[in-house]
RNA sequence: GGCGUCGUGGCCAAGUGGUAAGGCAGCAGUCUGCAAAAUUGCUAUGCACCAGUUCGAAUCUGGUCGACGCCUCCA
């Protein structure tokens, strides 16, 4: 199993620190709004991950941090005139509704920033006492990367070259170098009740220090795996290597792993665009969860993806043949022993074998349909006997365990929907095929197609 | 300016030296009350362009063109 190492930039073998366990962080959403498809592409990414380290057999620790304390949290809770706790909390709940939807493995622990105050007072003083630290007038306490030699590593920067100035314009805490930056924040009228006393005075952390500590918190100073988006390599990640080793004189992570970005018809995603889509609407638009999953990770990780409504459309077609196939193989008895073909062995192997190089998705799921050919040609020429087709059954629950998207048929069947089957049925009893046919076209619209088999009408949706 | 990614059929996309996986869309046949689903057949002499290495290159080397990302708090 090997994976691409933004660290040394390119694919290295994957050995974990302890056998047959697996530790990862995996960089988690600020609760400032609901979070957008692209905010997805990473957790879905993240998921892949980890189910394929499970399916691997790999005993896997995951935390997710939940990012409630920082400016836009702050500032957007004062603008809705509610406590940052009450704020964050509402965002914090559609999160994991979001994450439930989306078949998302649930991490570990979600640890909160808030939840880790003095922990994090307790690092920076560490780093102050190792010299790492200055403190500023308003009682901020910044980082000195002139001291960490590493810096730079990970983003692959010179720091010597990092332009100070550019972008920054507030020296409101008044950095000695722009490139340096903020373990402590000291407290400022903007920042209304929140703050927390410390050793240089009322303020709030820094955002780098939060993942550097709840990381460490959880999974020690020195653990296998941490992924985000590919922004957070610089500065974020960058920082949090600068912290942690600073602070624990131990290496950090050993493998990081950053994701690409999702386009929206060829371009950033933005407000002002009109195609920036959460996930409740792209819900509201028709798409089901479970094509969403299979549009966000279908594409490779590292790849740019540019989501279009038809990805979606070919994403829904994907899953209703491998519940169609799913359907066609529950036929064939089940009460018999499962027998795992040549072709079922074959298929499980090769799949796993190129989601082991680097999450090669897109090789798996080619080497998934070629066999969801041959077990359609099989069914249809009869050939398949029913220990083959257990076998087959229980090699598709394995792959879902890894793509999460046939299982979680969460079709309730609707009332109105169900009425209308049962209408139609009558009618085509009746060999009224006027009425069938105008039902089927109401079902239509409601975006659901009728499928007439031998064994009575299946519906799914378009 | 620095660092980095990418360019394969109508669309998406695998393939890192041995002669183009897979999905979607499309066309035709079988099946069906008609559909849908499934199935059968068809759909890239070519992988941005040029030159080179090689018996052989989408895959290696050099160059050109084009798209994109990061360079301080955005997944």
């Amino acid at each position: 199993m090997k994976f691409y190492n933004t660290l040394h930039r390119k694919k290295e073998d994957f050995q974990p620190l302890e056998k047959g366990k697996v530790t990862l962080y995996t960089c988690g959403p600020t609760v400032y709004d609901y979070a957008h498809i692209g905010n997805f592409r990473a957790y879905i990414f993240e998921d892949l991950l980890r189910r394929y380290l499970e399916f691997s057999g790999y005993d896997v620790l995951q935390i997710m941090n939940i990012t409630d304390i920082d400016d836009k949290t702050i500032r957007r809770s004062i603008e809705e005139k509610l406590s940052l706790e009450n704020f964050t909390d509402k965002y914090t709940a559609s999160f994991f509704e979001d994450v439930e939807t989306l078949q998302i493995l649930p991490a570990h622990h979600y640890p909160r920033a808030t939840e880790f105050i003095p922990q994090m007072i307790e690092t920076i003083q560490q780093l102050e006492d190792k010299g790492f630290t200055y403190t500023t007038e308003d009682g901020s306490v910044f980082f000195k990367i002139s001291q960490f030699s590493d810096y730079g590593k990970l983003a692959n920067l010179n720091p010597d070259q990092l332009k100070s100035g550019d972008r920054v314009e507030d020296d409101e805490y008044g950095k000695e170098e722009g490139r340096d930056f903020a373990l402590w924040k000291g407290y400022k009228a903007q920042d209304g009740d929140v703050g927390w006393d410390s050793p240089w005075g009322k303020g709030r952390p820094g955002w780098h220090i939060e993942c550097s500590v709840m990381s460490t918190h959880y999974l020690s100073n020195h653990f296998d795996i941490h992924c985000g988006g590919v922004d957070n390599i610089f500065p974020h990640h960058e920082n949090e290597i600068a912290q942690s080793c600073a602070a624990s004189g131990e290496a950090f992570v050993n493998y990081w792993l950053h994701n690409e970005h999702l386009l929206v018809d060829g371009q950033k995603m933005s407000k002002s665009m009109g195609n920036f889509y959460t996930l409740r609407d792209l819900l509201e638009k028709g798409c089901s969860p479970e094509a969403l999953r299979y549009t966000l990770i279908s594409t490779h990780y590292r790849s740019k993806l540019n989501f279009t409504f038809e990805k979606v459309k070919a994403a829904q077609k994907c899953i209703n043949r491998l519940r169609e196939l799913k359907r066609r193989l529950k036929k064939i008895n089940n009460e018999e022993a499962e027998v795992l073909s040549a072709e079922t062995e074959s298929m499980l192997s090769k799949f796993s074998a190129k989601l082991g190089d680097d999450l090669n998705i897109s090789g798996a799921l080619g080497e998934l349909f070629i066999w969801v050919n041959y077990l359609f040609a099989e069914l249809d020429n009869d050939k398949l006997d029913c220990c083959s087709a257990n076998g087959a059954l229980s090699a598709l629950r394995k792959i879902d365990s890894v793509l999460g998207v046939i299982e979680c048929e969460n079709l309730e069947v609707d009332d109105n929907i169900q009425e209308l089957i049962i209408e139609r049925e009558k009618a085509r009893s009746d060999k009224d095929w006027d009425k069938a046919d105008k039902v089927r076209g109401q079902l239509d619209e409601l975006g659901i197609v009728i499928d007439d088999t031998p064994e009575g009408t299946v519906w799914k949706r378009k």
